[in-house]
DNA sequence: ATAATAGTGTCTTTCAGACAGTATTAC
DNA sequence: GTAATACTGTCTGAAAGACACTATTAT
């Protein structure tokens, strides 16, 4: 499972620390069990091994990993990849449940050394991730069920890497019916406060939301 | 496995009839091997099951199925999905090598009674499908190597379903690099000769082609 | 010449991007 | 009042959609 929140305004990925070789991180997962679907064994080390609730978090599955001889010490092993995505929640904290699971920077995370394919494993989920915010409501997983305009536009900010028009942003969004919806609240800080609002019922943005890096790609002709 | 192709400028798939239970029919699969990728398995499938090559087709991983009691007789069954995507060859059509594999329009194939989770299966395979020609070159996987502009929108108008303009699409085709690559040939037919293309380097499309239906979706506000 | 198919020019509309400007609060 | 943050108006440019037009062949 490739688990991301943000913190601190930058995305963090869940990394265990594995004992039996110093040095080495990994994902958390586990085995499935008999009679349980994938996603619920998804569910239940998510439970088990970083203490996150099912209702703290959105499961998207990546895809299923089958080379022989990724786990050199096993002769195979399959797995299927989850992106898993969250509030940020301290109280769930992963160091509040087991020993070695850390909150990491994604950008550090992809520097250190990942046990078996867990390199790719995250780089998949990352990249899922960035383009699920494109042309679904996803974003709204990583923030509380009542959120500013402004928060919303951090979220994709910090997935994506870049800076987003504040009022290109705020025009593009409400302007997508159902995307996001009103609460009537209001946040109040150091200005203006700011409306209040939560995931609206459309799961799917049309036209999507443009990514930076993909636009400097399609101009660079 | 969703396999897919066009035939008459129309989406068909190939269902198996499974003569254990009359008049229910399934997708084609089978099991892995130890020892073997889920997409070596799939490859073998194609041959031993349906008698396409491994250069006859392209393989994309659709999801993974592991509901317990999608299968009813069996304790739980996992299932890695594919779609494949070939041009069409009647040399290979599948009455060649097995017993009840044949190529059923898509439209046709969705009111048929098929086993277990196929039905699922299989909507999520075409909806995989259109969804890729979005923003991929996945369109060339549907033709021979060499390819004429009208043809390559034949295939865009059969997966999609729907009426594209010729002259927007010739445009927008071309406007991005590296999509396809002139041959210098051309197909004499019954008027002015057709310029032939074979697919370029660059996979994806951005700024992705738009699709009819999900454009009548957006002005429905 | 005519029909048929391939391909181009160009106008309109839509929407993203830039950025100046206005609104509402805390202090 | 000032500073700070939230939000709006408006101009520009890029690209999609509509459709009239030109090009090149077989017959």
């Amino acid at each position: 499972m490739v688990v991301l929140t943000l913190l601190g305004g930058e995305l963090h990925a869940i990394l265990i620390d594995t004992r039996a070789d110093a040095g080495v991180w990994s994902l958390p997962g586990g085995f499935m069990h008999r009679g349980e679907s994938a996603e619920r064994a998804a569910y239940r080390h998510l439970e088990e091994v970083v203490g996150l609730g099912e209702h703290d978090v959105v499961l998207d599955q990546l895809r299923t990993y089958s080379e022989p001889g990724r786990q050199p010490h096993d002769s195979r092993v399959v797995s299927v990849g989850w992106v898993v995505l969250g509030a940020q929640l301290p109280q769930t904290a992963p160091s509040a449940r087991t020993t070695g699971a850390q909150w990491i920077p994604v950008d550090v995370a992809f520097t250190m050394p990942l046990a078996f394919d867990h390199a790719d494993i995250l780089r998949d989920g990352v990249e899922r991730a960035r383009a699920r915010l494109e042309y679904t409501n996803l974003a709204t997983a990583f923030l509380p069920p009542e959120f500013t305009m402004s928060e919303l536009r951090g979220v994709y900010e910090a997935v994506w890497g870049g800076h987003l028009e504040p009022a290109n942003f705020h025009r593009k969004v409400l302007s997508v019916p159902g995307f996001v919806v009103e609460t009537g609240h209001a946040r109040h800080g150091r200005g203006r406060p700011a409306k209040l609002y939560r995931a609206g019922p459309t799961p799917t943005i049309n036209p999507p939301l443009t990514r930076v890096s993909v636009r400097e790609q399609a101009s660079a002709r």
